[in-house]
DNA sequence: GGTGCCTGTTACTTGCGGTAACACCAGTCT
DNA sequence: AGACTGGTGTTACCGCAAGTAACAGGCACC
């Protein structure tokens, strides 16, 4: 009985969490991430008090709402990731969806990558190293356990396949960045010379005039 | 008269400004980015109005005191990149200066990272596309600058010379934040395996268990 | 019919960014 | 001397956002 009862009334808890994150969707993607706890709880019809026992705190909502995002933009990025391919054209097809799906939905990639807005002034020593956006950090581990179960790196493979994950995330993370304010080129040549860069044409390239001392 | 006078005025008020960019690099750096105006004019032993009439607001103030620590960054990392030596001894020397920065003054860092606190409500349509650290940039394009002045890219190598840039400070920055975090290996380590990527290993290294398609 | 319990409200506190208005203290001009 | 000006400093306030009581109805359950 009580178990039957207590269901049910998490579902309706859930589905009031789902309904309350998708109009914090709405108006995060309309004002920005700098939206009120009062703009999100009218445009759900409610008022703050509801939305602070559902989350917690803004902190707690904005977490909820990166998360889904969040997840979904992972999803995309494994399919192309582990697409039975060539390895460059996995890589290119990976940079290809990250930067479709920013240029998609820029504001969602925007409010993504803000540090949470957490760390209270209470956090004393404050949180050195916890900058980053979690997707960030997410992508980077996850690109790390591809590469480490897909190429053979010899000894110490693990530590340099986690390396190697979240520099090439954040490469991807900044060109993208720059590329979407300025659009210097099309979304192709962008992933071709990320690629490039990342299969040793800045090593291969010629000096310029003399030799690498001038 | 006139003139003497006023530059007078401005020596003194240059100063005071000087003074009062200490005093809130001291707050900044014990408290963190979201201390206050108030805490920060205590610290000058003043209070607000006079910060504001200084830089305007706080984001002025920020701005400010940012360009300081940015300024010299920039200073250490050129020298590292101007060296006169093998390209590969410039890159990982350009990448342990970085490392060695943000290792030594993590909070400074910190400070720089952050996106600005900008981005009033009242922006419409929301600045995409500018969320990264003014550091950032100034880095990305300082490092593009170099790479097109001494490599030989070939057509359309100034193009491909700011992706990379951008792209290079992404990934130094990245790997950095994490490995700041999590300390998996020492500086040097971290550096080598930079360089690798730069240096092609991504491409080189072999499949592990089948071929690519598995 | 009382007892929890969830959902919802109004009204409040606290703290921050930012500003207006006033006060003091040089020198300067007449 | 005495009014005028410009910079430095103050207190006291506004507006706004996060977060928190404290209280009010609906609905199951004993």
């Amino acid at each position: 009985m009580d178990t039957t009862q207590r269901t049910d009334q998490q579902r309706s808890a859930d589905r009031r969490r789902r309904e309350l994150l998708e109009a914090a969707d709405r108006v995060v993607l309309r004002d920005g991430p700098h939206a009120s706890m009062n703009a999100i709880a009218a445009e759900a019809g409610i008022t703050k008090p509801i939305l602070y026992r559902h989350f917690g705190d803004k902190g707690g909502l904005y977490a909820a709402l990166a998360k889904r995002h969040t997840d979904a933009l992972l999803d995309s990025l494994r399919a192309a990731l582990d697409a039975p391919a060539d390895r460059r054209e996995r890589v290119e097809a990976t940079l290809d969806t990250y930067l479709a799906a920013i240029e998609a939905r820029p504001q969602v990639y925007r409010f993504l990558m803000h540090p949470a807005e957490g760390s209270q002034p209470g956090d004393q020593g404050f949180d050195v190293g916890k900058h980053s956006a979690p997707l960030l950090r997410r992508m980077g581990e996850e690109l790390a356990q591809v590469i480490e179960e897909r190429l053979d790196l010899g000894p110490g493979g693990q530590q340099l396949a986690r390396v190697w994950g979240h520099g090439i995330v954040g490469m991807m993370h900044a060109a993208g960045d720059w590329w979407l304010g300025e659009r210097p080129c099309s979304r192709a040549e962008l992933v071709r010379s990320l690629a490039d860069l990342l299969w040793g044409r800045l090593a291969a390239a010629g000096d310029r005039v003399g030799g690498p001392g001038f």
